[in-house]
DNA sequence: AAAGATTCCAACCGCAAGTGA
DNA sequence: CTCACTTGCGGTTGGAATCTT
């Protein structure tokens, strides 16, 4: 059976030549696309539109970034993951020069791996029981990972508004800046931007690698308890939100957060200043002379944070603005 | 060296949402 | 509102490339 877009003329389907790769790209980048139906027949290829556009899109644009995924970029996929479930173009536009295709294949064929390997669900991220890791062809059942979950969980951490203390003065010694001195080092996964009205939980970077990452993560005498909260249905104890004002799970999907404080009350957003820290899988810093005392973040009003960067979170107890 | 098994990824398919007449 | 058409997405797959026996 024949594309619907394409039924009438006989179209050539399976790989590219270089010949039709000249013909689109000649095309396109003098023509520009406009309605792909159209294109074939402009550009004299006997294919469909659909092909045309995937061929453009997923392998000739000229902003493709070719070869192998980076550490951070695999990192990020998997933090995204977690939140969005297999939302692939979403995840690919964090990665600029990454196609959904792209991220999705890299995926299948090699993350999904590592975290059974690791002992981890890929899809809900949670640790497989042991019955799982024997025969993990079980494991997408949702209600079969209940058991992992602590009784009463509950959000951990929060960017709240003593970030600002810490953050204007990296030399401050106060008592509330040493209070989140304390705290776990994380990463934020993603991009947020300003419409999403919720705040923001975080789970350490390393959490998939960290077979005790529901448990309690010591650090600098001080433990904090890790646990997962709701974000998706498709990654039920994954990354997510707490909705501010009634305190509920947000169960939907969303693609972008806002750090910071509700709409209408303070709103600290920060970016950080160079250098970045590199975390290794246990969460320690990669590089001992960037203690995290002496990171410095700017704060702005409504900014955007970037991609993976890393800031001190807070852990409180409750979602307490005033 | 050759055959069989496995991996990987480019491309396909069907579906849903968007758009405009 | 319906219908036709386009676009974009995620799941799936064919077969080339690579690995194993």
């Amino acid at each position: 059976m024949g594309h619907n877009c394409c039924s009438k003329q006989k179209v050539k389907r399976g790989l590219w030549s270089p010949e039709e790769d000249e013909k689109l790209i000649k095309y396109i980048t003098t023509q520009g696309h406009g309605s792909w139906s159209s294109v074939p027949k402009l550009a004299g290829l006997q294919r469909c539109g659909k092909s045309c556009r995937l061929r453009w899109i997923n392998y000739l644009r000229p902003d493709l970034k070719r070869g192998s995924f980076t550490e951070r970029e695999e990192r990020i996929i998997i933090d995204i993951h977690r939140i969005l479930g297999n939302r692939w173009a979403q995840i690919a536009k964090h990665l600029p020069g990454r196609t959904d295709n792209e991220v999705k294949n890299f995926w299948n064929s090699c993350i999904k791996k590592k975290l059974i390997a690791q002992g981890i669900d890929p899809n809900t991220h949670n640790l497989l029981s042991s019955t799982q890791i024997i025969n993990n062809n079980n494991y997408s059942n949702n209600n079969a990972c209940n058991t992992l979950l602590p009784h009463n969980y509950s959000p951990v951490f929060f960017v709240d508004s003593q970030m600002k203390e810490y953050s204007s003065s990296s030399s401050s010694s106060s008592s509330s800046s040493m209070e989140i001195m304390k705290s776990t080092f994380l990463q934020l996964p993603f991009i947020p931007s300003s419409h999403e009205t919720n705040t923001m939980s975080a789970l350490p970077t390393s959490e998939y690698q960290n077979p005790n990452f529901f448990g309690t993560i010591q650090e600098n005498q001080s433990s904090i308890t890790c646990l997962p909260i709701s974000s998706s249905p498709l990654n039920p104890y994954g990354f997510g939100f707490i909705d501010e004002n009634n305190g509920i799970f947000n169960g939907g999907s969303f693609d972008e957060v806002l750090i910071g404080a509700p709409p209408g009350k303070e709103e600290a957003m920060l970016q950080p200043k160079q250098p970045q820290p590199v975390l290794n899988h246990d969460g320690q810093n990669m590089n001992p002379s960037l203690e995290k005392s002496n990171f410095d973040f700017d704060f702005l009003e409504s900014t955007v944070l970037p991609c993976g960067m890393y800031c001190n979170l807070s852990p409180i107890d409750q979602f307490a603005w005033d």
